[in-house]
DNA sequence: ATGCATGAGAG
DNA sequence: TCTCATGCATA
């Protein structure tokens, strides 16, 4: 909330403008296979391959922890019983509320052309894996509820679209406040694997075996991605001209970000790793922008317009509580899961995992699933 | 600041 | 197909 230069922020970098960049390598869910993975497709100009990033895989983690399939009812059958009606609930009074959306969403649309279409974002992501932070004590339990149930809901979502807030426990979706830990609810108990790190690089590589890394230290990344925000105000940049200029920096391997990565890197709501990875690009690139300040000379800028065309739907707010109404119950719901509610809430079975997909990523960033 | 989306890589 | 890193579009 801080001002931000949000609003005034906004600049297109020229699609072909900045270089994309590139892209880290990503990394391994399941264990740590990490390797040097693929060098990313990036322009001809820098590349290098890569970042030696590691990556714990946090997915594998996870992924261990929620099995999956419907069944797995176990000690937490109760519990999702109880989310269950919770939800069932919220649905049956939602009935009462309201019937009529107003308007479908479900356009999506693409005008623009698949493929290399955004500039920046042709190859170019920074993925980059690496580090593993420390566990994060959480658990989650989503079970899949069985199938019954999951009728009974879609039922409810079919009758009428919820309305109410999402029962309780429903951790996922909506962070609204940024802190309240809530250790509670999330998942990922994890105990990490063995994670190796093997880099070239070692930006962050050092971490795992030793000890708890600075870099990889959410407090650390929390303090920083504050300084970082002060100062790069100090300097009278925004976040996309921050993005634009990472180009700038010629790393290899790394391009320029889009305002909105830098937005969500200051505000702590990318995933640890993605800060991880961030972080000591970021540091360089404000160091040179105070070098050069100090110089006089001016910094970095690169921008230019671009044009682009990409629609974007938007799911009602009687859909968007089904959908988490559903989510709080279901996080994972089966393709065929995923086809009734679509149909239920009148939305693209593509728009309806979409969602889902993304609202688990919310899941994990940072600031509600961490470590702290 | 965030919602919906794309794409790469892994399975 | 999912996850993960990112981004365009937008509130």
């Amino acid at each position: 909330m801080p001002l931000m230069p949000g609003g005034g922020d906004r600049q297109y970098r020229a699609p072909g403008a900045g270089l994309p960049g590139a892209p880290l390598p990503r990394s391994s869910p399941t264990m740590m296979s990490m390797n040097s993975k693929q060098a990313f497709s990036m322009h001809p100009i820098l590349h290098e391959p890569k970042y030696p990033h590691l990556h714990t895989s946090s997915e594998a983690i996870r992924r261990a922890c929620l099995p999956a399939p419907q069944i797995q009812g176990n000690i937490f059958a109760g519990f999702d019983e109880t989310l269950l009606r919770g939800a069932e609930a919220l649905a049956a009074v939602d009935i009462v509320s309201q019937k009529t959306h107003p308007f479908k969403p479900d356009a999506t649309y693409h005008t623009m052309s698949s493929v290399s279409c955004t500039p920046t974002s042709s190859s170019v992501h920074l993925h980059h894996p690496s580090v593993l932070t420390t566990h994060h004590p959480h658990h989650h339990h989503h079970h899949q509820p069985s199938q019954g149930l999951d009728g009974e809901l879609l039922d409810h979502l079919n009758s009428a679209l919820p309305l109410g807030g999402v029962p309780g426990p429903d951790v996922g979706s909506t962070p609204s406040h940024p802190h309240s830990h809530m250790s509670a609810i999330n998942h990922m108990a994890h105990h990490s694997q063995p994670m190796n790190m093997s880099h070239p690089h070692g930006l962050a590589s050092h971490a795992v075996i030793s000890g708890p890394e600075t870099e990889t230290d959410p407090r650390e990344l929390e303090s920083f991605a504050e300084r970082f925000k002060q100062r790069r105000i100090k300097l009278g940049v925004t976040q996309a001209d921050v993005g634009s200029a990472l180009a700038n920096l010629k790393i290899p391997g790394v391009g320029c970000l889009s305002q909105s990565t830098i937005c969500r890197f200051e505000s702590l709501t990318l995933s640890h790793n993605n800060m991880v990875a961030l972080k000591p690009i970021l540091e360089a690139w404000l160091e040179e922008a105070e070098r050069a300040q100090r110089e006089k000379m001016t910094k970095p800028e690169i921008y230019t317009g671009g044009d682009k065309k990409r629609k974007r739907t938007s799911i009602a707010a009687p859909e968007k509580r089904s959908l988490e109404a559903y989510f709080a119950v279901q996080p994972r719901p089966s393709s065929e899961k995923i086809a009734a509610i679509a149909e239920k809430l009148d939305l693209k079975k593509n728009v309806v995992r979409v969602w889902f997909c993304n609202q688990r990523q919310k899941q994990k960033r940072m600031k509600f699933s961490a470590t702290y």
